[in-house]
Formats: C-alpha cells, structure tokens, sequence
RNA sequence: GGCCUUGUAGUUCAAUGGAUAGAAUAGAAGUUUCCUAAACUUUAGAUACAGGUUCGAUUCCUGUCAAGGCUACCA
C-alpha cells in the first residue's frame, strides 16, 4: 500500500478514535509537503473544523501526536502549520522499501485482476495517408490500453477500418482517369500515397468542375435538377443577392458556401463517385475488384507505418463488414417505444428530454446512417468480448455523435450502455490554421516520423558520443531519439485540449522532452554497467537528494491507477519527466562511483538501478523505448 | 440562434476547493581536471474581465468578452 493511503488510513482510524466520528478516507485531502516546510506529507485539516467544533491547530495536535504513537515503523515526526499537519516519514521506512523494491521487475504494475476493456483507436479511411491527427490518435490510444493493462486490467486493442465509402469511390475514379494503370510498385511509392494523391486529383477536379456549376446556378441555369431541388436553389439565390445588395457579409458568405455545396454535389465527377458507390453496393464484380486492389494497396502503406510507430491491434473491424447492422437494435427500439418512425417511414430517436435534438436512425429508404452502423457495432463488441467497458478514442468533434450513441444504448436498456466511454481529444492545429485534406494543409505521418528521426540523427552526430557503435545501432538510436520526441511531445498534454504543433519549435530534444528522459536512463546504465547493486539491506540514513528519488519512485504505482482512471498518459509522461529531473539534480551533485562510504554506495546503486528501470517502464507505457547509450 | 469545449509567464503546458500558482522554452548570470553538459545552479516573468458562494477560488456558480467544435436522410 503506498504511503499516502496509509496516511489516509491512519488519519481515519485516529478520528474514529479520539473523536468518535467515522470519516471516508477518500475525504481526507493529502498533499506533499510544499518544500519551504518540515516534512514529506501534509494532511489538510481545515475540512474537520466543523465536524469535530475544534481549531485546526488543537486537531492537529491531537490526530498528530496520535498517528505518531500508533504507528512509530511508519512515521518519524509531526508539525503543525496553520491547518496543516506535516507529517515525516521514518527514513528506515523509505530504506526498507528501496531495499525491497529496486529488483522487482514489475515495479509499479498493478496485481488484481480487474476489468475487460476494449480500446478503439486509429480507425482511418482508406483513401488517403495517415497525418499527424492520426498519431495523436494512435499514441493515445495504443498508450491509454498500455496503462490500463498495467493497472490490472485485460485490454483488447481494436480499429475500425473505414474502407467503405463514398471517400474510396473518389480515389477510385481519380484512379481510373488519371493513373494509366499505375501501381505502387510502377510508380515507386507507397500504396497509401498513391492512393491519397489520386484523392486530391479527385477534389482538384471537382472543385473545378463545381466551379462551373456555381456560375449555372447563380445565372439561375437550372437544367436537370427536380423542381423540388430548383425551388431550393432559387430561393437560395434570391437570398443571396438580397445579402449581397444589403452588405450582409456573413450571411452572404453562408448562403455561398451552402450553393457551393450543392454545386459540387452536381458535379458530373461527384455523380460518377456516388454511381460507382452505388455498383458496390450492388456487388458489381469489376468494382468490387477495384476496391480490393487499392485497399490492399493501403493497407499494405498502413502495416509500413504502424510497424514503425509501434502501434498494433488485437483484432481488426472493416466496416464494409458491418455498415449493414444496427437494423435489428432500430427494431429492437421501435418495440420498446425508444424510437420513433415517421410517416415518411424514416426513424427517429427523441433526445430533446436530454437536451438535445431529435436525431435520425434510419433513413426512409430503411438504409443505415454512420450512428446506425455504430449502435450495431457497439453491441457485436460486446457479444464478440462481454467486455465491461468499450472506450471511443475519437476526436472532440464528435462529441455529439458519441454522446447520442450512448443515450440510445442507455433507452435500449443494453447491458454495456454504461461502459461506453468516448475518450475525447483536441485536434492538432498548426500554427497557420486547421489542417484540412481537401486543401493539401496536412502534416503527412511517414514525412514527420522521417524528420523527427533526421534530426534526432543530426543532433547525435554533433554530440558525437556514439563511439563503438555499429550502423544497425546507429539507426536503430536515431528512430528511439526521433520517435521519442514525437510521442512525448504528443502524448505530454491533456488529451482533450487541442494542441497546436509548430514544425519547428515542437522538435526540441532538451528540456520536458522524450529525449531528456532517455538522456537521464543511459546516464544511469553507463553507471550501471561498470557496477550493479549487491541488495544487501541498507542503514537509515538519507540525503535531502536521496530522499527525493525515493519518495517519486513510491508514487509510481499510485500515478500508474490514476493516469488509467482518467484514461490520462499525460500523467505518466510528467512523473517519469520528474522522475527524471530529481535524479539529475542528485547526480549532479553527489558521486554513485565514487560514493563516501560503502553503504552510500549500495544505497545510491539501488537508488539508479530502480530509476532506471522505473523510467524504462514508464516509457514504455508511452510506447517510447529507451537506450543504453546515447 | 441552441448545445459543448477552452481562456494561466513572450511561447508551449501543470496545479483532486488549500500554504508564497509549478515546469519547459525563449531572456539574463553561472557550473566541465571528478560516474555522459541532450545535464545542473541562480534570476526575472502569468490566473481574460466583472460579480457571487466561503475560513479559503486558477478550480464551483452567474454574466461579459475571446478562440474552437457540433447543430446533414455525409462518414
């Protein structure tokens, strides 16, 4: 048990005994010690002062002297503050446990069996190359089901592969137009690319060919359109020009954007997309043949990339699988009276009880929508693993989506309604503005994983300490340096805030960086490699620096259960920077090697020996690797 | 319009309602005959604004301002 909830522990049964009150230890707030102050824990009194009708300093006294006396291994002294009892923790207690932990291979891990969780992440289209989005996306996510299972829980990793679509068909036509039969092989690239640059020859085309279309419309040329769609489209222009003659510069640009969209809807290309869809649909062997090819091409592009960022997954959906389930839930809900169908014969959910809209379910042509397919999946997750707890890693802007999703599992009364959880993260903005695909803004994955690594290459190089290294060492030092500063720097912030990335500040290796941490871990086995600690006990006694290491190490295992409750890496990446950073200020100050005494020496060696091997676990909980030299 | 996020040093980020708001970076000044200076030490610098709740508010509530997202019979 760590030392905090022992405090809390001991703080409860010290009430429970001098005042005979029962108070939750989850109410008992512990804090550590601000350093301008004697002691390592502080308890906050001020929330007893009016259960127990006494002064914060008359509290502390008495719960002081009485957690002193009754637990005398634990603690060492007391102080009151103001409303604060500070409380010393006995140096042959942070010895003992030194002592006892610093060869335990699973230091930190948690034993108890706990929950089965799934974890989605990653889920991309297939149309296009991943982006920086995506890695934010995988890092999450590959992380957060690192931290889980290290907290105790059995974690399946799983993606949706989206290779169904209407996004697909436009890099097929692009494809079938442009490419005079080019492979990835022919055109000496990888299949994701291809694929992805004939999705931007495909939006080039359109947005050419829509822009004829505009002018037709606002010239009022309304050819081929129903007379449902051209009442539309007039009244559209009318309010247009009305915007334009009244200098009402917002609703103007609305209304342009909103023809826009019809425009390129219009487009011959966009019609042969959605024709082309329509054949899928309908099994059309040629096209079917078509979309396996270039799928394969891309997936062959994705197992390059996830390969190398480390990212895997225990079982894999394709939504060309599963975009027809769901329809028996609709079923299921339209019995129940959760769900309502229109006369139109569309169905519908009511969600304003709840605050929000009324959402569709079911199209009146009785074909799914996106969360159709999701209510569907949702429920073969849990008939495929009856996992307790389904997490969503998908970015803010489906917010809604996910929420909507949950209310109707939760009307549906499905057992693991509850268990759905969205683990919701910011977009990565760049400095010039959101990146959209449509207009090229995009940070590719495979360029940045290669910059991150060239610079990781050229930094070492200047450094020159890679005396003795062969070339698969070398390379394999550049892609942990380069790959450690890119996830570090990804995974170091709140996961819901958006984050912005500056290509050129954001790849820093000094400071609260991958790279320092990895820095502080080879340091430590240099040190290491010339001697090991023996593991014979050690005499109580510490330096103010020695002290620091120690009580970090002990919160290990504490932090490990919070960053999985929060489904937060962020808190593993600022530990272990901290972790990193007090042993650096010892480091620098007191010598392993050359220690005063042979107690100090044992004692220091079993100190780095835990350091190292405690910094080597918590990166890993990020997916970072650490060297042995760097 | 409605709903949801987010506003903290020049910049990028911390802080379960608790002591003098922490880091990193950029700035200033230092540290290398001694285990790796990608390090360490010192220094200066911030809670958008206005109210409220209370012993105490960056944190909770209300309003204002600012940034972003969602509000498709697209996925």
């Amino acid at each position: 048990m760590s030392v905090v909830s022992n405090i809390k522990k001991a703080a409860a049964a010290a009430i429970k005994e001098l005042y005979k009150i029962e108070i939750d230890e989850s109410g008992i707030l512990v804090n550590a010690t601000k350093p301008e102050f004697e002691g390592d824990y502080t308890i906050v009194l001020f929330a007893f002062v009016k259960q127990l009708r006494k002064s914060p300093e008359a509290i502390g006294q008495e719960l002081g002297a009485y957690i002193i006396n009754n637990n005398s291994n634990l603690f060492e002294r007391f102080n009151v503050i103001k409303g604060f009892l500070n409380l010393t923790v006995s140096t042959a207690y942070w010895t003992d446990f030194l002592h006892q932990e610093f060869s335990n291979e699973s230091f930190g891990r948690s034993v108890r069996k706990n929950k089965k969780v799934m974890v989605e992440y990653s889920s991309p289209n297939t149309n296009k190359p991943l982006h920086l989005g995506h890695l934010r996306n995988n890092f999450l996510g590959w992380s957060t089901a690192e931290i889980l299972k290290a907290a105790g829980n059995e974690v399946i990793k799983t993606s949706i592969v989206n290779d169904r679509g209407i996004h697909i068909c436009k890099s097929m036509i692009a494809w079938q137009k442009h490419a005079n039969g080019a492979t990835p092989e022919s055109a000496e690239k990888k299949g994701d690319h291809l694929v992805g640059d004939y999705y931007v020859r495909f939006e080039e085309d359109l947005k050419a060919e829509a822009l004829a279309v505009y002018d037709q419309l606002e010239g009022r040329e309304l050819e081929g359109f129903t007379k449902e769609e051209e009442t539309k489209i007039m009244t559209l222009v009318d309010a247009l020009e009305h915007a334009e003659r009244s200098q009402n510069k917002e609703k103007y640009t609305e209304i342009k954007s909103e023809l826009n969209e019809i425009a390129r809807n219009n487009t011959p290309i966009m019609k042969e997309a959605k024709q082309l869809l329509l054949k899928w649909e309908q099994g059309d062997e040629e096209v079917l043949a078509l979309w396996r090819k270039m799928n394969s091409w891309v997936y062959t592009g994705f197992d390059e990339t996830y390969k190398r960022i480390g990212s895997d997954f225990d079982k894999t959906y394709y939504e060309s699988d599963l975009y027809l389930l769901g329809k028996d839930l609709v079923e299921e809900g339209l019995q129940k009276g959760v769900l309502i169908k229109k006369e139109d014969g569309s169905v519908w959910i009511d969600l304003t009880a709840d605050g929000l809209d009324q959402k569709l379910v079911l199209r009146r042509d009785g074909t799914s929508v996106y969360i159709t397919q999701d209510l569907g999946l949702a429920q073969l997750k849990y008939n495929d693993y009856q996992i307790d707890e389904s997490i969503y890693v998908v970015g803010d802007e489906q917010n809604y989506h996910l929420k909507v999703l949950k209310l109707i599992m939760q009307k549906l009364g499905a057992p693991y309604a509850e268990g759905i959880i969205h683990l919701s993260y910011g977009m990565v903005e760049l400095p010039s503005g959101k990146m959209k695909s449509r207009e090229g803004t995009v940070v590719d994955a495979d360029d940045l994983v290669n910059t991150m690594i060239e610079i990781a290459k050229e930094k070492t190089r200047e450094q020159g300490k890679t005396e003795g290294f062969n070339e698969t060492e070398l390379l394999e030092l550049y892609e942990t340096i380069g790959l450690g500063a890119l996830k570090f720097f990804l995974l170091r912030v709140d996961p819901k805030k958006r984050m912005i990335f500056n290509p050129e500040d954001s790849i820093e290796l000094q400071g609260f960086t991958g790279p320092f941490v990895q820095y502080t871990h080879a340091r430590i086995k240099s040190i290491l490699r010339k001697e090991q600690p023996k593991g014979i006990p050690l005499s109580a006694h510490l330096l103010p620096l020695e002290k620091d290491i120690i009580i970090d190490l002990e919160q290990f295992s504490a932090v490990i259960s919070e960053a999985a409750d929060d489904y937060d890496p962020s808190k593993i990446a600022m530990y272990v920077f901290n972790l990193a950073k007090t042993f650096n200020s010892f480091y620098t100050e007191h010598s392993i090697a050359n220690a005063e005494t042979a107690d100090k020496k044992e004692l220091r060696l079993q100190l780095a020996y835990l350091t190292a091997h405690t910094i080597k676990t918590a990166m890993s909980l990020l997916g970072i690797r650490v060297p042995e030299r760097m």
